[in-house]
DNA sequence: CAATGTATGTCAGACTACTGACATGAGTCA
DNA sequence: TGACTCATGTCAGTAGTCTGACATACATTG
């Protein structure tokens, strides 16, 4: 058994499947950004950092589906690294907004290039309408997994 | 910032959209799984020893999507359970085919029927046609992803 | 103003999954 | 037959993320 022709196709179910593409996606995102010495949550913070400077801990951390805690961790790293900088104290509340670094810019510019490379290769094979498309049943999905609290018949 | 409108749609990356999807279903299959005692890998496993009986550990492994190590750890654990069973010396090669008990068919009974209302959840917004259709744009994307070997031009 | 609720940042411990490494069994080929 | 390749099972150590808990800051409400 197992000569490189698996044969599996479970049940067809869209959760498996969808699971299938997300491993499938992890995995060709760790072969890249693992030789830039980053794992894809490190990437992911500083991608986010860029296109919303002055995001909060919390915030991050929902942006990259995570939990705070588990940002935090990483947010010290960062900040050791000096890739990303928080001021001592808050501005207001609690939240501190976090910056990136000319450094952190740096090491973004490259890993964004290997992501979007990465990103390229998995929509090779669809054209614009069904990458619209796919866009927006992972987004209904999204909605429908989240929203319903709504479980009447 | 930040007040139940977060406003994200971070510039519609296709891979983003489909990390967000995959973490959503993570966490309403982690939400009703937890409860009975089992993590999403545990109830994977089981599922797919009942569809496909004799299974190694590597085959398990490539299955649910994660290394054969994690999953030796998983089916120790799950054996001392005596939830599955698997054979003291491989009939042929290495390989060890285990098997579901009769607890391991009861358990996953209770799971499946947790996980099926999840994926029905997942559904509920999309046709026959749609199912359809997003199944067959991530089999492509995955497709794309492991056999890109031709990196041509 | 005091009490409550919500959101945040952070520390500590536990768990899951991973990488690295080694030995065994089977198939391939010179 | 012997060398090589490949897949498997397993042990050990590491790393990333999680849950639990606590204190702080702001908004809401009585």
């Amino acid at each position: 058994m197992s000569q490189g022709e698996p044969g599996i196709e479970l049940d067809t179910s869209v959760g498996y499947t969808l699971k299938a593409a997300a491993s499938a996606l992890h995995s060709a995102l760790e072969a890249v950004l693992s030789p830039l010495g980053m794992t894809i949550t490190h990437y992911s913070c500083l991608e986010l950092l860029a296109q919303r400077p002055g995001l909060s801990n919390s915030e991050l951390a929902r942006g990259t589906f995570v939990t705070r805690q588990s940002m935090n961790v990483l947010l010290k790293a960062l900040e050791r690294q000096g890739l990303v900088i928080r001021p001592a104290r808050a501005p207001v509340g609690r939240a501190l907004p976090t910056e990136l670094t000319a450094r952190g810019r740096r090491q973004l510019e490259v890993a964004s290039a290997a992501v979007r490379r990465v990103e390229q290769d998995m929509l090779a094979n669809l054209d614009a309408n069904e990458q619209d498309q796919m866009r927006r049943l992972l987004t209904t999905c999204i909605a429908s997994l989240t929203e319903p609290p709504a479980s009447a018949t």
